[in-house]
DNA sequence: GTGGTCTAGACCACA
DNA sequence: GTGGTCTAGACCACA
């Protein structure tokens, strides 16, 4: 469901809480689901259950998810439901800078790179 | 010539010891040119001039570039000259990865993925 | 400067953050100012570093705080300055709301509990 | 006849077993009164039976309830009975302190503080 | 079963 | 020096 990546530099939780965001973001989860339980995902991650628990006390602060004692995590209300394809790009545009930044630096040109980029999205 | 973000939550040593690594890899630095001084790039990115030495000594380490005493950090003879841009799209493969990952997430379809890249390609 | 209380029940980091909040509304510590280190208020309280970190991170979460990397934990611009008596006496209302429930049930006089009051303020 | 604040960050098992504590020393039930069954509670604060049952058990420790099988909770023989106002008013010592410490915190003055209790008390 | 709090202690990033 | 991240593990509150 989730991909963490130790070495990546971000920190743990930060990556799992943007997942989760985008997750909301594009619907896959929707208000009212329930998440993974802190052990199971820390068992599953081969992570500190803390460090899950970080993540979601982040969503929480942030109004992404509640906490009823005692039951897993939920989804809360959004703000905005269905949010158009369009405002969901918004969310990929950092990464798509620092993909072109790179690109340029390693003087790849514009159209390898969409053909790489089609490659992978044709592969998966 | 560089783009260092500290919000980020990559250590910012590793940002630009891997964009040094792109920009040689791309051969926009080549063997014998000269680096920025760690004071120069510190005051330029408002950075403590520790975190601009930590990822040239790093650098040093991987043998990309060579110190000499009392003068600006080279680039060191590579092992491979003239990656081909096949070789040189390895390094952003990761990055690809990770960017395709975000918009399954999100919920974006591969056309409107792949126009959105098409986009920021044209418009920079 | 704080007064830490780990047999009260509430969470020693929500003590902590909701004595910063209060002593930011009431001007005792303003933009700008630094709050004592991380490791400082954990050695002064006898508390594990990262509950001290934990309230900061909370207060930073919310914006009242500010982190500069490598530097002490400063007071963020706040949104309303100079809040007024009657706005600060709000964050008091709670208290004050406990504190009435529990004379009734303790079936304490409305007199005898304002002299109390008015006794101990007199006293400190 | 309870006021239980799941938000507040004290246990609710504490919260209600205080205000036992209190309503007692209060004399408003005592010796032989009995008290609302644990399903009867859980049921009026929506709260998990287990919850209200470990604040009944804790008290019964104390000595301050009986329980006698099949029947509902007895407040127990009290060693003083009567206690005297001034005894009563320890109960409130520690919330008192708090209140003082915040109201410090906030800069609020000793004459504004006395005038908001003698407020609240006036209004209920 | 669920999540929360806290400790002791290691190590990292940055000034 | 500053704060941040993470682990291993104990124990708590609540369903």
């Amino acid at each position: 469901m989730f991909t963490l990546n130790p070495q990546s530099g971000i920190p743990i939780y930060r990556q799992l809480a943007e997942q989760i965001r985008r997750m909301v973001a594009g619907g896959q989860i929707k208000e009212g689901d329930e998440l993974p339980s802190v052990r199971e995902l820390a068992l599953e991650h081969a992570v500190n259950p803390m460090t899950i628990s970080k993540a979601y006390s982040l969503l929480e602060v942030e109004g992404l998810l509640i906490r009823h004692r005692g039951k897993p995590m939920q989804i809360a209300r959004q703000n905005k439901q269905n949010n158009s394809e369009q405002e969901r790009l918004q969310h990929l545009h950092p990464q798509l800078e620092q993909l072109v930044i790179a690109a340029r630096q390693l003087e790849i040109s514009d159209k390898v790179l969409l053909a790489s980029l089609r490659d992978m999205l044709a592969s998966e």
